[in-house]
DNA sequence: AGCTCGGGATCAGTATCGCTGATCTCTATT
DNA sequence: AATAGAGATCAGCGATACTGATCCCGAGCT
């Protein structure tokens, strides 16, 4: 360590609220709607910054006078990405204490995604719940594993579901369940003859994709490329059931992960297949959470919890089960 | 965004300074101690802690009382955590605006490991002076990669060469170079009549192996699991030249990256031969910064020149000449 | 042009805060 | 018992971080 005690002195002066009032000006482009938000007066903020300004030696805002907006200058806007950093630390650190005050009560916020929420939530929350009834679980859904993970990273969330199946530094996890990929295919559908699908026979075939940006989607799309077939998208969407759907009524294939797919509703009813044994993909469904902040007993419960219904749901199962009576149809 | 302006204001009063004289107890484990370190008498650091105890509003310091020394609570514990990264991090932000105000003079802080040093780094080092004369580089050595890796998290390096070959958030990173690994022999070693090595034929064989907490070493390790044999490691050594002379020597053989290879140090002869085909081992060499922190031209730069001599050493020669001519001996 | 208005800077004044230095208290040691 | 070392406490002062009033500036309106 190049030490971090002899140069740690240097940021003279600089404190946490203004960089509070940095953030407010960025937020808000201006003095006077900066400071009704920090509830300090105009004057107040004006002074903070020019301190703050002072402390760094460098200007930080952009005044243009008149009616016109305040911006952050190139050095304000290298200030500020570390100031939302050190002030979500803060808030994280606050509600790391309130944690440990509150023991077995408090709240536990849980990031999650949909084919997670699915599946292995509802009966995690259910068994989380009959042993911790005083901690309020606050649930957040994100679109995309990676935001959540992003969420954990800035404090705003105790635990998370990920699917990207690495936990790289400053984050720690435990790994749920490894979850393949199957095909879901109209019920009719001359390819569902088969015990499995080869992504060979997909050229020119119609596919309903995920989004663009979905991790999920990535891997079925480099999947494809590789087995050198070109299918047509002809339809993308976000929800899970939404695709199923889709593919039910015979408007074509989707390539998804098993727990995303909702075998028992009735007018969704889809044949599921396996990939072909050379072909196969899954990815892994884990919980992370943050290795600097408070693991609590009940974030260490839930984490439990969630493993241990994680192995409930068996998945040497079901992989098995569908591929056998492969068409699974209400 | 559940809004962090709302919850901003929860840490109230808690400020910088606090922050500082609670990680100069954890560090001195003395109030008198770490006033010093600070620069203020014992009753003013006495003062910051009980204010700052008052606003998280729990005790953080253990004052067992006497001549016996402090400790911090849990809560001291969980709350030192976040200081350290939040000071950690306004050190990173001056660094950054003394970078950003000193433009194309200052310094770059660079971390290297003992392969990237030896073959990637002179020569970056050399051109990289050239073009940018009144940038000071420091370098820093570490043994492990992804020690190196969090230094940059940390804010205490600008710019890491790395071999884990993952750029997470926070950081970014550029691919230099994927670096095959290969066999060391002694010159007259029976194994090196072959034109390539087949991990099959390693069992019983003596090997000169790295640490065991070593990434590089893990790779093997795991690659020779594979291959299902077990040949014995009779000495570790932490560096690579004292591997090779240990092999040069002829007591046991080494598995090692190309660039770890001193082709040209007289008492160290030693054969090098790639792996067999389907038992191709590599690493990728990369270079790291963090994503929040100002990238100055120099940094920028600093890659540049990287890439470029990457690009120069010419990975695709090497190992075709080395198995050609495959005794490389001065 | 001149006027007006919104928004930031400035300034005086004050209440607070944060530091120092001296003193007090406590406990382990002798 | 006396001592020494370490933290708490307290008075006092100097710095500082607010408020509120005022000034200043530029854009847009008439």
């Amino acid at each position: 360590m190049t030490d971090s005690i002899t140069n740690r002195d240097l940021p003279l002066g600089v404190e946490v609220r203004h960089l509070a009032a940095l953030e407010a000006i960025a937020l808000t482009s201006s003095f006077s709607q900066a400071a009704v938000l920090l509830g300090y007066a105009q004057s107040a903020v004006s002074q903070q910054i020019a301190t703050l300004e002072r402390a760094v030696g460098h200007k930080l805002v952009e005044r243009p006078g008149g009616p016109r907006p305040v911006s952050l200058t190139s050095a304000g806007e290298v200030l500020l990405r570390h100031a939302t950093h050190i002030t979500a630390r803060l808030g994280a650190a606050k509600a790391d204490l309130d944690a440990l005050a509150a023991g077995d009560a408090g709240a536990l916020r849980v990031g999650t995604f949909q084919s997670a929420s699915a599946r292995l939530l509802p009966p995690t929350l259910s068994r989380f719940r009959d042993n911790w009834p005083r901690i309020t679980v606050e649930l957040r859904n994100e679109r995309r594993s990676a935001d959540l993970e992003e969420l954990v990273r800035a404090g705003q969330l105790d635990l998370a579901f990920t699917d990207t199946g690495l936990f790289a530094a400053p984050l720690k996890g435990a790994e749920l369940i490894v979850d393949p990929y199957v095909v879901m295919l109209p019920p009719n559908d001359p390819l569902a003859e088969a015990d499995e699908l080869d992504l060979g026979r997909l050229d020119g075939v119609r596919m309903i994709s995920g989004s663009a940006d979905d991790t999920c989607e990535a891997r079925v799309f480099s999947a494809i490329e590789r087995a050198g077939v070109r299918p047509q998208t002809i339809f993308r969407s976000d929800d899970n059931l939404t695709t199923q759907r889709l593919v039910a009524s015979g408007m074509g294939i989707a390539i998804v992960p098993l727990l995303a797919v909702e075998l028992f509703v009735p007018d969704a009813a889809v044949t599921v297949l396996p990939l072909a044994p050379n072909q196969r993909l899954s990815r892994s469904i884990g919980i992370v959470w943050h290795e600097d902040r408070y693991h609590s007993r009940a974030a260490e419960a839930f984490v439990e919890t969630a493993i241990d219904v994680a192995g409930g749901i068996g998945l040497p199962h079901i992989p098995v089960i569908t591929s056998r009576q492969r068409s699974v149809l209400v």
